[in-house]
DNA sequence: ATAATTTTTTAATCTTGCCTAAACAATAGC
DNA sequence: GCTATTGTTTAGGCAAGATTAAAAAATTAT
């Protein structure tokens, strides 16, 4: 039930799950885009990968994970996210530096391996970017809580949940607005004209937030509260 | 100051470091002993490594680290360490079972990263077989207070510090006899005709102990204490 | 000192994973 | 329905690291 595969090999699992998760199907440049590779190299990647039951591959068409192909991508992929929380919770790394090491350390260990280090940092909900980790199982929770922003009212209130683009110049314009995940802020203004937003915090400082940062967030939304006048 | 080979560089190099110590060069035979590789390999890495400058190879000699090259070897060592003392104290596992991980774990970090990590483990001496670990700039201290079990004499008192064979075997072995590293014995008596000993531990519990184990230990005498009868 | 043995090196090949360039499908435009 | 474009696959190669088998050097033995 538990065989794994060399770090390349694993590396376009990740990818060709996320890849069938967005459309449906992983296509040949896609994957090779994700991978910095060419679609030739994809290619015979590919072969491989369905020699070994892993992918179903139908040529010029695109490839698509067998269950065993799903488990070892999920696997890695809740390394990966392990690795993030260790990073920065133990090893006290900034949210913005963790990928690159995670993206070495996901390759290494077995099931006990990843067991241990799930038990040890308390059986994490979501990685430090609040992208939710997979339980041992390959399966996913509340991963639909999050919503994107675009929805948002005025005067909502919301808790910022996720990032949907984990990088380091993203993240750190997140630190220098001080937007962290958990944080929550209500609408004071939106400005249709360059899509930007105007928030405040719980202490009453407003951010302004361009539409960039701002669809790059992933969102809850409170349940809505009664304000103190219309009580 | 801090560059870092490939993951089979480094390998030689440990290794190489390692037989230098105790050979004061490598052979070639050795080193491929060591890596589990044929001899005709070892050569085509030793003129790879010689042209980066971390080894000086003489044909048909064998090899010598450089300053460069020892730096890296004693950076990827400490990483082991380190991580083996990871793996024991934070996820619990045996001492027998975290050789493997650690040699891959030693491949991954740069200098920032190890000191992270030196530092949540609280800056270790000694990982779990009571191998000392350098420090940042590569220097090893008070690797000479461990010495050879043979010179023990009747009655002498010893704490055990660490294990010159960490097979998985040997320490499982270790386990069954209820010996950890720390455990202060003293020595009942000597058995020449198989060179076995009978120890006793703090708690007056006996133990019989084959040359084979002993020899493979690294203990410390402990200052001669006055008995209750000779004061 | 010469023969026998051991160790090291060379030479030719293999595997994994990647690349470029060219050929081949599939889709889109008109 | 035929051409133009886009995407995919083949073909040939390269680099790292390893292998086996044979040649060369060094060491040991007589």
């Amino acid at each position: 039930m538990n065989s794994t595969g060399s770090i390349s090999q694993e590396n376009y699992l990740k990818a060709i799950f996320k890849l069938q998760n967005e459309h449906g199907i992983a296509s040949n440049q896609a994957i090779a885009e994700k991978l910095a590779a060419t679609p030739a190299a994809v290619t015979g990647m590919l072969r491989k990968l369905t020699e070994l039951e892993w992918v179903e591959h139908t040529a010029y068409q695109g490839a698509v994970l067998t269950p065993k192909g799903k488990q070892i991508a999920t696997s890695t992929i809740r390394k990966h996210r392990l690795w993030e929380v260790f990073l920065v919770e133990k090893l006290q790394f900034k949210w913005d530096a963790v990928h690159q090491w995670a993206e070495e350390l996901e390759h290494i260990g077995d099931a006990d391996f990843t067991e241990r280090l799930d038990a040890f940092l308390g059986c994490p909900a979501t990685d430090p970017h609040g992208d939710p980790i997979p339980d041992a199982n390959g399966d996913w929770a509340g991963n639909e809580r999050v919503i994107l922003a675009d929805v948002l009212a005025c005067n909502q209130e919301f808790t910022v949940r996720g990032v949907s683009n984990s990088a380091s110049d993203f993240l750190r314009h997140l630190d220098a607005l001080n937007i962290q995940l958990g944080k929550q802020f209500s609408v004071v203004e939106h400005f249709p004209f360059d899509g930007s937003w105007e928030w405040k915090d719980e202490s009453g400082v407003n951010v302004r937030v361009s539409r960039e940062v701002a669809s790059q967030l992933l969102v809850e939304l409170n349940r809505p509260q009664m304000s103190s006048k219309s009580q």
